[in-house]
DNA sequence: ACATACTTTAGAATAATTATAAAGTAGTTA
DNA sequence: TAACTACTTTATAATTATTCTAAAGTATGT
């Protein structure tokens, strides 16, 4: 007996794109994730405290690690680091850059940000990615 | 008895203008940070493996986070974050950027990276400032 | 419906960092 | 210089984020 309807079809194929089954737990991360307008900023012990807030019955911490570690692998979800020794993550995928607010991170679109001047990557090796981080602080 | 030469002096004035008195501990991790030409990254487990190595009488782990942490508020030294989940630091407190190479990093002078474009700040806000990471992989 | 490989979970293990409190030392004062 | 007080060092415990483990449960192909 499967429930499944066509909503679900996205979330569920982000987790076999990642090479996990959809199981129910899974099902509900992927889409408490994904099933948003607003890109979604997030460390895990966020993500399983406001999924299991209301739950009766939790989601163990491993089964959180693991989805958000396999869909961040499949990229589905980009990492990235503030310094507090804490890993957050971001459901915009798409190349983009941050504000860092005091611990409030802000996305910011690709194309806000272009460069007049960029190094040549050291020899044998190319770009992968740039990524720039904009720290914030208050006027006055 | 005093045992300072003035090349010590330096590094006992970043001690006292972090609001450090100038131990014995203190001033040899400070000369083992900044009595170097090139710029120095190191993570706290590192400089204290490579500190206590040869030393007979250990610094404690206490000691060496707590003389980083506050070499790093009164601004001399830089800290940043990879993705895993500890701290770097950085002897080169001038603004600059980063190539990350798998857990490598490599300075990157802050003139070979200029923008043609950049975000306004959030209303209330203003750029502290701009860091940007330059992500490498191997060619082919 | 079976079998099998993949999952979930609680709890242990690990790693980086911070906190604690007792013993030691720097800097000031008399 | 002796004494005092506040700051330090250190070993160790505590904390936090994350990963590992192994036993019990479940998805999927046949």
């Amino acid at each position: 007996m499967h429930k499944m309807n066509s909503k679900n079809k996205t979330f569920i194929d982000k987790l076999r794109s990642s090479g996990l089954r959809p199981t129910n737990q899974r099902v509900e991360i992927s889409k408490f994730l994904f099933n948003r307008k607003k890109t979604f900023h997030f460390t895990v012990e966020e993500l399983k405290n406001s999924m299991n807030f209301k739950r009766s019955k939790k989601i163990s911490t491993a089964t959180f690690y693991n989805t958000v570690h396999a869909l961040k692998s499949a990229g589905h979800l980009k990492e990235f680091s503030l310094e507090n020794n804490t890993s957050y993550y971001d459901t915009n995928i798409k190349s983009h850059h941050h504000f860092f607010d005091n611990g409030k991170v802000i996305d910011i679109k690709s194309d806000k940000i272009t460069f007049q001047k960029l190094p040549d990557a050291p020899k044998g090796k190319k770009i992968k990615n740039v990524e720039v981080v904009i720290r914030l602080e208050n006027n006055n």
